[in-house]
RNA sequence: GGGCGAGUGGUGGAAUGGCAUACACGAUGGACUUAAAAUCCAUUGGUCUUUGACCGUAAGGGUUCGAAUCCCUUCUCGCCCACCA
């Protein structure tokens, strides 16, 4: 028999989805919906097995859901702004635009060729003006309500980018693109209020139970609210107040000593004269200098100088020794903290270091005798306050509140809540971007561009260097414009848009692509969102997944959407390793999906990259996945020839039993994983087991020359099963077995509960615990007639023989189990 | 340092309180072939006194009629966060 000939087969296919429109989306209000959604690609110009895996994954679920009878939306798209194409410009001379229009060609080629059933007419590209005049447009609306504002600050700067980075694009004090250690700069930028939504972004990780937990947790965790108290020491001698921000409030009168952050604003004024002062002078110094990777670096011993200052604890009038040091950072809390070494790990290693005092405030109940010249370490846990005036013998827990509410009462303090959480740059000194409305006028200030002139167009002639701060600064005829209030020469922002920004709310857009007049159809938008099942990876936890809700959240207020949340349902797919490492260019191991399509087809590699592993799981690529992959298409396209070339038989109702229980059971299985359990490697099992069940129906068959249609419903089941997978060999197969093309339409079989319905069961028996027995019994058998049944097996005779039966576990359906 | 997750054959993995190792890869043997490839069939956790028994899911303990699964202790690996007061 021959082999599937891949290559005509899968490109006949993909013509015709494309000529026919199969998989075209059309808003229709009436119809349930189904909006899959995987994150859009960089166009780099290459797919890699990380884009082929999750578009699989989302392919599937898509194809799942039209043969289910939903509507579904499935569209792709590219991220087209950032620094790669300035990267490519620099190197190779080429134009930004031109390079990425070019590697957006190349990309659509290759997801055609894997046979993805995208909505092409909805495809969009960020860097087109057609998009990138509503991030304007947003940032215009953001700058409206004060969401959007300029300020001055320290910032993290890329040297190797020359550009600087969000919070949350610094990892492990690196640059998130090319891992050089991140250095602070003071730059006046753009920033987004993303605080502004902290609390509604933590509250509201409650609708998202389909996100996985880690998702949430790293969340939560950027996002960082800490509940405490502000307590207000004095400065000894001017009596300027100096707040604190501590979550350990009932250690208040262990505090011995104030670290001051070396950032602090008080501080030049705290060592004016002082013997001090020089030394404090220079440690500040060096601390500005330290990058954040030296300063915060977990073993970095604890540096810090005395200022010669004194502060007062309001609640017991101590005079306690300020200092400061670089452990305490200025963008935290207030820049400043009470030191309670007997309660906290860093105070105490800080403490010991510069021999400052201890005193214990919470007893240990393990070690009541403890003193603090014996501790080798704070101690951290619950107990009983002492040393704490009024308040010793309280249990610290409920002392914290006890003690806030105290100290509020006096006007000591008040009770306090951080986050973590700091609002957004955006501001990036390069030039594939979208340039930020604003136009500064010596008269007017700073005046947003008005939404009558969007889109404030990416001039095309930019010279690109990679040096010399940003490119648009460069080009008069961009830079020079008229103030759009007073009418006199002014000056554009010639910064661009972090391009996190274009990619927070793609998703809206793809409801209704080409609408020019607003940023979507509401009525469309509200139908089609919000996304039912988002799939990419777990790198963008914090970032491109925190931005999205950010602007979901913006939107509501502005009434344009009614829903809170975005992503309804989040799979973080795992990475394609290959010999335990990532895949990359530098490392020279990359495997080329388009490589494997050649060797094998798209449907193998398909089938391959789900059959390796769970979805979320990371797996090592091996090429000898494709061989298995590829094999195992030939027996199901074999068998289909084989049982295609025989005559219809009569149905031998005892003979096939089995195979249409084998069939059945597998479509409740299979369906079971495409709707949302989604271990679509042990569908696939599943799918295999009932192809190695109708190898021998399929042969007996052969020998009585006649198929039964049993074996033929396997069949069908198979290639139904199948044609999310492996859509192309399926619609061949479909269109083999006599249906009409497409088998997108074919209706996802239904399983009969009635054939799973076995009026016979197997029990299995044990005795003590371990399996002695098998046991035939009809279904319907009650715990006695089970229980007559067993003792009469000679196996399990032979176990008991001359043993007390103590007890008899019966699970039903399932197993016995005798205890003597 | 904190948090989360994981540890099962030669390999990827299945089983999440009820037959441990489904499905696949690899390996071995056989059929077909002049030969090879492909295909098909069989075997494939370990040990032993091999028609069967015992052991076996990182290690040790516990709960249970019954544990890979639940609990405790330890070890190893992975990921995330990290002087966040």
């Amino acid at each position: 028999m021959n082999k599937y000939d891949f290559p005509a087969i899968e490109s006949r296919w993909q013509k015709y989805w494309q000529e026919q429109g199969t998989f075209r989306s059309v808003f229709q209000p009436d119809k349930p919906k189904y909006y899959v959604l995987e994150m859009f690609p960089y166009p780099s110009g290459r797919i890699h097995m990380g884009h082929v895996r999750n578009y699989t994954i989302g392919d599937v679920v898509a194809r799942y859901r039209m043969m289910a009878g939903f509507n579904v939306l499935h569209p792709m798209g590219f991220d087209a702004f950032g620094q790669p194409a300035e990267n490519a410009a620099i190197k190779r001379g080429t134009d930004p635009k031109a390079w990425t229009e070019q590697c957006i060609g190349w990309m659509v080629n290759e997801l055609r060729r894997m046979g993805y059933a995208y909505d092409w007419e909805r495809e969009l590209s960020t860097h087109q003006p057609e998009y990138y005049r509503w991030n304007q447009w947003i940032f215009l609306k953001m700058f409206a309500r004060g969401l959007a504002y300029k300020k001055g600050s320290n910032v993290n700067w890329c040297p190797a980018c020359e550009t600087t980075l969000a919070n949350e694009e610094v990892v492990n004090g690196g640059c998130w693109r090319c891992q050089t250690p991140v250095a602070q700069k003071e730059l006046e930028q753009w920033y987004l209020k993303i605080t502004a939504f902290q609390e509604e972004l933590l509250a509201d990780v409650q609708e998202l139970p389909q996100w996985p937990e880690r998702v949430i947790s790293m969340q939560q965790n950027w996002i960082g609210k800490s509940f405490g108290a502000e307590i207000f020491f004095r400065e000894a001698e001017s009596g300027s107040r100096i707040a604190v921000f501590t979550t350990r409030p009932d250690t208040i009168f262990g505090a011995t000593y104030v670290v001051l952050a070396p950032e602090h604003p008080l501080l030049a004024a705290l060592i004016r004269g002082k013997p001090q002062e020089p030394e404090v002078a220079r440690f500040i110094k060096t601390a500005a200098n330290k990058t954040r990777v030296a300063r915060l670096s977990a073993d970095a011993q604890k540096e810090g100088v005395f200022t010669g200052a004194y502060a007062i604890n309001p609640v017991n009038n101590e005079r306690i020794p300020i200092w400061t040091a670089d452990y305490v950072l200025m963008d935290y809390g207030t820049g400043a903290i009470m030191a309670v070494p007997t309660h906290d790990q860093r105070d105490f290693l800080f403490a010991r270091e510069h021999r400052l005092p201890l005193r214990l405030v919470i007893a240990d109940a393990q070690r009541p005798q403890l003193s603090p010249e014996q501790m080798d370490c704070a101690y951290e846990g619950a107990g009983k306050l002492v040393n704490s005036a009024a308040f010793d013998g309280m249990d610290n827990e409920p002392a914290k509140a006890a003690i806030t509410a105290w100290m509020q009462e006096r006007g000591m303090g008040r009770e306090k809540i951080y986050f973590r959480l700091r609002d957004w740059l955006i501001s990036r000194q390069r030039y594939w971007g979208t340039p930020i409305p604003v136009i500064y006028c010596a008269q007017c200030g700073t005046v947003p561009v008005p939404e009558s002139a969007l889109p404030v167009l990416l001039p095309p002639d930019a010279p690109i260097t990679g040096t010399g701060g940003s490119p648009l600064a460069k080009v008069e005829a961009f830079v020079n414009v008229a103030c759009p209030k007073c009418g006199k020469p002014a000056r554009r922002e010639t910064d661009t848009m972090a391009t996190f920004f274009d990619s927070s709310w793609y998703f809206l857009r793809y409801c209704s692509p080409r609408n020019s007049r607003e940023i979507f159809d509401r009525q469309e938008a509200k139908y089609w969102m919000t996304v039912d099942q988002y799939i990419g990876g777990i790198e963008h936890a914090v970032l491109h997944l925190l931005y999205s809700r950010f602007f979901t959240k913006f939107f509501r207020s502005l009434g344009l959407v009614d829903f809170k949340e975005p992503f309804a349902r989040l799979l973080t797919q795992g990475m394609v390793l290959k010999d335990g490492e990532v895949m990359s260019k530098s490392k020279g191991n990359i495997v080329d999906p388009d490589e494997m399509i050649q060797k094998y087809g798209a449907d193998a590699l398909r089938l391959c990259i789900l059959f390796a592993a769970p979805p979320e799981t990371e797996f090592d690529w091996n090429e000898r996945g494709m061989d298995g992959a590829w094999r195992f298409l030939n027996r199901v396209w074999t068998a289909v020839q084989e049982t295609a070339a025989l005559p219809a038989g009569v149905e031998a109702p005892a003979a096939v039993k089995d195979l249409r229980v084998k069939t059945h059971a597998t479509i409740k299985k299979v369906g079971e994983e495409f709707q949302g359990g989604f271990k679509f490697n042990t569908a696939i099992s599943a799918v295999m087991e009932l192809l190695n069940e109708i190898s021998p129906a399929l042969r007996q068959a052969q020998e009585q020359t006649a198929a039964p249609a049993a074996l033929r419903e396997a069949l069908e089941t198979a290639v139904l099963l199948l044609a999310p997978i492996t859509p192309h060999i399926c619609e061949e197969l479909w269109q083999q077995l006599g249906h009409a093309p497409s088998v997108c339409r074919a209706a996802w079989p239904q399983y009969d509960a009635r054939v799973l319905q076995a009026d016979e069961l197997t029990l299995v028996v044990q005795v003590n615990g371990k399996v002695r027995a098998k046991c035939i019994v009809p279904a319907d058998a009650g715990a006695d007639d089970v229980k007559q049944a067993v003792f009469a097996d000679a196996r399990v005779q032979e176990w008991i023989a001359g043993k007390p039966v103590k007890n008899v576990v019966i699970v039903p359906g399932r197993l016995v189990n005798i205890v003597v």
